[in-house]
DNA sequence: TTTGAAAATATCGCTTGCGATATAAAATAA
DNA sequence: TTATTTTATATCGCAAGCGATATTTTCAAA
């Protein structure tokens, strides 16, 4: 048996299930208030900067427009985000949270915590997390040539 | 602005983004063999063990059954496992490669290494791997509740 | 100015992931 | 044995992801 083909030595295996397994963790707080988590992602990057064309939260998220479209259509049907065409170019949708986007930060103040919780452990702490960090960051990095 | 929502201090979104990246940098080496991912991780399980049962081969995967019974049925349809039922128990669907399947396994030898060296920075090293194997593993079993 | 290239978004088709639920067989209890 | 519960798979519906492609608008070159 090739040691290489072993599931027990792929780094991709275990990204892949322990993203899934986190957002799992989130599923419960997130739908208590209809939301996804990539939907929740889309919040993070609106609460920090208000009004942004479709791109601009795509590449923020490295995710293809075609992925993003139809998730902000959706959540626009919630009345979560408001989708209006660009003054400067028409090309553009400018994307705005509605008050109900906006008041959605308060709600979801105890999700942060609450999964912060759920993943420490004896090897992820607040001394070794920057460090587990700065590897994703520059494996990322290294990945979206 | 709230520090704990600022995407930049999310460890979820960098094992997603981790984790798509590293995904799509299989994508060319295996849509040549008309692969997806989940399907190279089913085969990497049956390699390791070949004639399991659909429950095994979610176990192994930490997947549930709803995802990995259509995904078993794509790959039957390309020839390139079968599903039959158990003998000593009926309601089990036993997977087993086909020629086909155990042959991929040749035809697939350069992709561990074309993706172990994508991956290769200087924060990721074979030195620095086993710990940060560590921190997932730990993370995950931790997370599997 | 016209024309062709580039950019921003959207549509289509398909696979995955998963909650909820159904079905059938096996194991256990009464 | 009969009834109940558990187990193994499967089905359904929906939201991502993403490759491929279309549409519209802007930009740049001729």
């Amino acid at each position: 048996m090739d040691e290489r083909f072993k599931l027990d030595n792929q780094l991709c295996f275990r990204l892949y299930t322990a993203s899934r397994l986190l957002t799992q963790a989130y599923h419960p707080l997130l739908s208590e208030h209809g939301l996804t988590y990539p939907q929740y992602l889309v919040l993070m990057v609106l609460w920090e900067q208000d009004a942004q064309p479709v791109n601009d939260i795509a590449k923020r998220l490295l995710l293809e427009t075609n992925t993003v479209t139809p998730l902000l259509k959706r959540m626009e049907t919630e009345g979560i985000l408001t989708r209006t065409q660009g003054k400067k170019d028409a090309r553009q949708m400018i994307v705005k949270l509605t008050k109900k986007g906006r008041d959605l930060q308060q709600k979801l103040t105890a999700v942060p915590e609450t999964v912060g919780r759920a993943v420490l452990c004896k090897s992820i702490t607040p001394e070794t997390v920057p460090g587990l960090f700065a590897m994703l960051d520059e494996m990322i990095e290294n990945l979206k040539r």
